[in-house]
DNA sequence: CTGCAATTGAAAATGGTTATCAAAATCATC
DNA sequence: GATGATTTTGATAACCATTTTCAATTGCAG
């Protein structure tokens, strides 16, 4: 049992829920993944392999997921929403890139800090925050074409 | 004639599209609220004085003044797409209350910097950005209750 | 085991946004 | 002004990601 699981089951037991194949699959499909997904692409990951877990199955698993802390999700300027697998490292923003989808991490420690004298200048409180930079990635900047997003 | 109305003229004029009385009124309303607008409250606004424009119109002529530079199309975390007007001043960020809805506006040149920074570090090349931070407005951190987004 | 609450899957519903299309309006040209 | 090609409009249907519904199934405490 993976550390991902073994949190899945421990939430699932805390909060009086249960622990099905359904979603023990789910979560292995996308820890495995390793990538942000939409919940299509997971549903579409999962069929592969079990055609016996349905559509909105892997919606409601996802929310969940977000809820137990084991996913995050993001929507991004496409409108689709998209989850990605973090276990409980620190936050951190994107790089998108409009051409190919491609997503880049990264963490800036500076910037957060920026934000929060934004924030204190004008009184407000900070729940969460969101931080995209759209643009070209390397390897789509030498080549032509329409973008994606 | 408003330097909003002039500028929608000179546009559709350069780009062969026609003047009409839903554009003119549509761009008037828009810019007289002074705030970011859903495309459905702008419909309700503009129905209290003229019942005879249609919801797809407004839908339409908020992109085309999107695209004559005289709207700004943002898509915060509750998925509906909201237009502030702005001429062409510079690029700014947001604060969002999760309480009230309320959008308060800011500019930082450091943080701005340090976004391309970090951008150049990835080779990424930057088209757009957005800057959200989401949290309790003043007003609203000593009420209590639940959260509208 | 048993029973009941939670969960599932398939399909329908939802809600914001966009496409369709016939009728109406715009505007360059006469 | 009138004409006519072209654009625009409004009502409505379509779209599409996501959520809800609900009967059937499953998990699990007792």
């Amino acid at each position: 049992m993976h550390k991902a699981t073994e949190q899945l089951s421990v939430y699932l037991a805390g909060q009086g829920l249960k622990s099905t194949r359904q979603r023990d699959r789910i979560l292995d499909v996308f820890v495995s993944a390793g990538r942000h997904l939409s919940a299509e692409e997971l549903y579409l990951l999962i069929r592969k392999t079990d055609r016996r877990i349905g559509y909105a199955t892997v919606y409601r698993t996802l929310k969940l997921l977000a809820g137990a802390g084991l996913a995050h999700e993001r929507r991004f300027e496409d409108g689709i929403t998209r989850f990605e697998y973090d276990a409980a490292e620190g936050h951190h923003d994107h790089l998108i890139c409009t051409r190919c989808g491609r997503i880049i991490e990264f963490e800036n420690e500076q910037i957060e800090d920026l934000q929060l004298r934004v924030a204190k200048k004008n009184r407000f409180q900070v729940q969460t925050h969101k931080l995209e930079l759209y643009g070209l990635c390397e390897g789509c900047q030498s080549k032509k074409g329409k973008t994606e997003l």
